[in-house]
DNA sequence: ACTCGCCTGTCG
DNA sequence: CGACAGGCGAGT
């Protein structure tokens, strides 16, 4: 489950690992993930080059080969990328290998095989049907006054809200309720009754969080085993005030910690510091 | 706006 | 041994 800390920690993994590196070819042991695997393609536009830089955009990674050329890259829900530099029997789930120029290698693993590698060619990766619905970038373009607009609209918990990735852009279950905890708001309060002043507080809070985790290089928990490319763990576990913590007492005020399912996820909160 | 299907490891 | 989590897109 890694959310937009996590593939912002593995895009600049990747980056260091790429520069300067060409691919000589990708190998595939599955023809699907989450999208059928078009090999072919994809060695079209990666066979002998270099990416110009990987990016993200959401939860999503491009790797940018060229105006029209890249692959698109989405870590569903166990995806991860291992670098191989020393020889390594291959993985169960290790299934597709970017064999590099200098004899080492990245792995492509994911047990439950949710993630998916796109090849785009000949379109403007702006434009991909995955991409052109995504909602706002929090560390970019953040409008609480939008937010709150689109707010009107929705009769859904705010939680829920919170992870429509067509409204802001890479939030998941983790950095959702660390937020709320910190703007001090219940993550079952319907959308709409927030005010443009709790908007602000809570977008505030959002980007603060992820600003964090992406400087602590993303959390790692016994759950998501989180590391990035290199090997790296996350240390952002240790700042998380909330979730994961049923029954633990609460940081600020030692009241207990619920969990509660909102919109089928499990939602973690303070009822003392995020009262109705 | 809700439900389903895709998967496998982990938990009860 | 069964239930279930969990992102996303397609279908209703």
């Amino acid at each position: 489950m890694p959310e937009l800390p996590e593939v912002q920690t593995i895009a600049t993994a990747l980056s260091r690992i790429l520069k300067g590196r060409r691919i000589l070819q990708i190998q595939a042991s599955l023809t699907h993930l989450r999208c059928p695997l078009d090999l072919e393609l994809l060695n079209k536009i990666c066979r002998a080059k270099s990416p110009r830089r990987i990016l993200r955009r959401g939860k999503y990674m491009l790797w940018e080969f060229g105006k029209a050329k890249a692959l698109l890259v989405h870590l569903g829900m166990s995806g991860r990328f291992k670098y191989i530099h020393v020889p390594t029997p291959l993985g169960r789930h290790e299934h597709v290998r970017f064999l590099l120029d200098d004899g080492t290698e990245l792995r492509y693993e994911d047990p439950r095989r949710f993630g998916m590698i796109v090849p785009i060619w000949e379109s403007r990766w702006q434009e991909h049907p995955s991409l052109v619905h995504l909602g706002m970038e929090p560390l970019e373009n953040l409008n609480a006054q939008v937010l709150w607009q689109q707010a009107q609209q929705h009769t859904i918990p705010i939680k829920q809200l919170l992870l429509d990735q067509t409204v802001i852009a890479g939030l998941g279950n983790i950095y959702a309720s660390e937020a709320l905890f910190l703007a001090g708001l219940p993550p079952q309060l319907p959308s709409a009754r927030l005010s443009l002043a709790q908007w602000q507080k809570l977008a505030d809070k959002i980007v603060e969080t992820l600003q964090q985790a992406v400087t602590a290089g993303g959390t790692t928990l016994r759950d998501n085993g989180f590391s990035d490319a290199e090997g790296n763990y996350g240390n952002f576990q240790q700042q998380l005030h909330v979730y994961g913590r049923k029954g633990a007492p609460c940081l600020v005020c030692k009241t207990p910690i619920q969990c509660q399912v909102i919109g089928g996820r499990s939602s973690y909160f303070c009822p003392a510091c995020q009262p109705e």
